[in-house]
DNA sequence: TTTACATCACTTGTATACAAGTGTCAAGTG
DNA sequence: CACTTGACACTTGTATACAAGTGATGTAAA
């Protein structure tokens, strides 16, 4: 297994709260579940350091940092924000060419819905088109690396947003029917009623975070 | 010289262009300069590389990052939208309590000009207190965590803005009387007048990229 | 002269021994 | 019993030897 790879790995355990934030992580153990020395080992907890989602107390030990809700209002403000721009200046010359991506979008998640069981739960694959969908936004409107660079910086974002729907306090069929609308107001080219959807769908679930914060209270910074 | 200073001095020296773009960076070198060994060395490249700022092609070597204008543009596109809301949201309930450190910040900026010679133009000096001034403009308005993370992705944007100053493309006391400006707008509440110098502000300098591209063609990507 | 190829100097990648700091836990002391 | 203290196990930090890939350079053959 290489770098990328162990990189990828545990970065994926940790967004999904496989590895529970507070979780101390041992390079030792590493070397032995990878087959590979201390070096490149240390090199990836640089680098998940680096985003934010370990944290190394030195002679102590690393581990999974706590989410941090400040962090996930200030990525929820700075999304609101852009997306807010991005799709008013799209909606102005949104044209049904640019529909037919979105609606087969659409598609993908209403059949995971579809085939979604309760024994099989996998709600990161449904987060993963979310973004798609949002992503296709930016896309569109020649705006991609914008949405790169949202994306290097919503970690904590999205171990919150795991938390939201593990506990169904945001239905991914909600989320779904709030995409639909989104589309519809694009389509109809009325800023207005997009602005106010959008922000209810970014901003969805916020509301929920203390009831959240109490019941995994080990998880949250302070 | 410990890990962390030499982090901050490689930083200093890419963003002030002492390490031009595309300048290879040699890890035994710098074993020597530092007084260290290559681990703590490979550390700090592998924290740059994170930042964008420096790039490894294994086994050939370690080199300076080229300046991504397509991340200059994100950067100013994601600065001007958060600024705006930003500021909108301060000037509605501005005081005049909250102009206050604002203006010291100004009154900073005028002893610095005043002491400016062309002998030792230190530009950067200047660029911190635009620094100060925007960051606190985020702090007043309660949005300290959103101008850390901004800081955290603008290094293409701040070695850019170096190229400018050094070029006298953006005469520092332009920027000053523009800072002047917004303070008056936000005074006044004038939200038409602030959004307009604002966004005036932020882009000043992306009409001149193209000339400074072809000056320094070697220091800018593709 | 031109081209192909082997050599070599140099780079980063990896493994590992050792240094140094931290916290636990048990024994000793008041 | 409460408290101090020191040994110890375990952590990350550092140094360094070696592996492996790259590109330039020089040599020999066509």
């Amino acid at each position: 297994m290489t770098s990328a790879e162990i990189y990828s790995e545990l970065k994926k355990e940790i967004l999904h709260l496989d590895l529970e934030p507070g979780t101390m992580i041992s390079e030792i153990e590493l070397t032995q579940r990878f087959h590979i020395s201390r070096t490149p080992i240390r090199d990836v907890i640089k680098r998940l350091v680096s985003e934010g989602l370990l944290e190394v107390r030195p002679h102590v030990g690393s581990f999974v940092s706590l989410i941090d809700m400040e962090k996930v209002s200030d990525t929820i403000y700075i999304r609101q924000t852009l997306e807010t721009r991005v799709l008013k200046e799209l909606c102005m010359n949104f044209s049904l060419q640019d529909a037919l991506p979105l609606q087969q979008i659409l598609g993908q998640q209403a059949v995971f819905i579809s085939k979604q069981t309760d024994s099989d739960f996998a709600p990161w694959e449904f987060m993963q088109l979310d973004d798609s969908f949002h992503g296709k936004l930016y896309e569109l409107c020649g705006k991609n690396g914008v949405w790169q660079t949202i994306c290097s910086l919503n970690h904590h974002y999205q171990r919150f947003r795991t938390l939201l729907v593990r506990y169904h306090s945001d239905p991914i069929d909600v989320l779904l029917a709030q995409h639909k609308q989104m589309l519809d107001d694009l389509i109809n080219h009325d800023i207005t009623s997009l602005k106010k959807h959008t922000a209810e769908h970014i901003t969805s679930g916020i509301h929920r975070s203390s009831e959240i914060m109490m019941s995994q209270a080990a998880f949250f910074k302070i």
